[in-house]
DNA sequence: AATTTCCCCAACCGCGAAGTT
DNA sequence: TAACTTCGCGGTTGGGGAAAT
């Protein structure tokens, strides 16, 4: 099919919209609605074609539109819809009452996309980054032959490798297990919620997460994320286990009290925020699986990663929404490890 | 105070899908 | 079935304000 132009655009105004516009416009709409947007501008005396009247009217004048910033919980919608959805903005907005696939494109990319690409994560695949660390370059060296692991080994490979990323590749690692596995999503998921079994149903359960989201309503959203430690430890192969087993003894050599990792995945990452000494995280050990965790709070500037602009409301509206993210991703950087090389 | 740089977001552009003739 | 029209989506741009220098 031909492609045409959305109308003649010789004499038709373009760029922002003037107040007298937007009334003619609004004014038209409500007396004959919106049927045809070729002939509209016409009708309505704008000089202007289709298509710009029918953006300003769906982005900016409808009556029905939210106006102000996002929500903590509309944030939490947006990339767990577009964790599943991708840009399909909107598909994304129709979950948002009020909001327009505009307005969530922009806030995407102005917001949220930069503050994930800042923790390591790929705001695409919503997983770690795997340009942070070529972890198929590292599983195919001799190093990754259990026969030839060997603590010093692991800590010549430190002194290359932040520990950091080392984290990364654990979970980049589980991760890829779980890719690999058809099985996996669904077995993860019927273990956490036996009442919804795929991520369709998933998304249409969820219309929009409510700013009081009951319980039930949270553990639905929550397995977006199909990750157990359990189910994470199935799927690794045991010369994986071994040498992660090796990292956390290296780490704990070398640093201190180090959790032993060997059952921690992509989930359950966030559990295990760095060794990285924290003045303002809270400590704390979590009883149901003995294993040693930090929790992120909002109010701890440490659990949130360097900020490149110092502009302290700026730095403060970040703590927010840095929490709101790692709560849900179930990942963080912590603040030492710079990102922004990788950005 | 002046200039530069950065960032946000409203608006535009190009394309494909769907509908109509 | 082909040609044409209309609509809607996603990517991109650039004007203007804020922040930095």
């Amino acid at each position: 099919m031909g492609r045409s132009p959305c109308c003649d655009k010789n004499g038709l105004k373009k760029g922002p919209w003037t107040t007298e516009e937007d009334q003619k416009l609004v004014d038209y709409i409500q007396k004959n609605g919106y049927g045809n947007w070729r002939t509209l501008p016409k009708n309505a005396g704008l000089e202007r074609c289709g298509k710009s009247c029918r953006l300003r009217w769906t982005n900016y004048l409808r009556p029905d539109i939210k106006r102000g910033r996002f929500s903590l919980e509309e944030e939490e919608a947006i990339i767990q819809l577009h964790r599943v959805l991708g840009n399909k903005w909107s598909t994304i907005a129709s979950r948002l009452p009020g909001r327009t696939d505009n307005e969530i494109k922009n806030y995407w990319n102005t917001h949220i996309r930069k503050r994930l690409l800042r923790m390591g994560i790929d705001p695409v695949t919503h997983n770690p980054r795997l340009d942070l660390l070529d972890l198929s370059s590292i599983l195919s060296q001799p190093l990754y032959n259990p026969s030839q692991m060997n603590i010093s080994r692991l800590l010549g490979v430190q002194t290359l490798l932040n520990p950091e990323l080392l984290r990364l590749a654990t979970s980049l690692f589980s991760s890829s297990q779980r890719h690999q596995n058809p099985n996996f999503l669904q077995q993860n998921v019927q273990q956490n919620n036996p009442i919804s079994s795929n991520s369709d149903q998933l998304v249409t359960n969820n219309q929009l997460m409510p700013p009081s989201m009951q319980p039930s309503q949270a553990q639905e959203f929550q397995t977006f994320v199909p990750f157990t430690n359990d189910a994470q430890a199935q799927f690794m192969e045991p010369q994986f286990t071994e040498l992660l087993n090796d990292w956390g003894q290296c780490n704990e050599l070398a640093n201190g009290n180090y959790p032993d990792f060997q059952n921690y995945g992509y989930y359950g990452l966030d559990q295990f925020v760095p060794s990285m000494p924290s003045e303002t995280s809270d400590f704390q050990s979590n009883g149901s699986n003995n294993m040693t965790s930090f929790t992120n709070i909002s109010s701890t500037p440490a659990s949130s990663p360097t900020h490149i602009n110092s502009t302290s409301t700026i730095a403060a509206e970040e703590e927010t929404e840095n929490y709101s993210i790692s709560s849900m991703l179930k990942f963080e950087i912590p603040d030492s490890f710079d990102l922004d090389c990788f950005m």
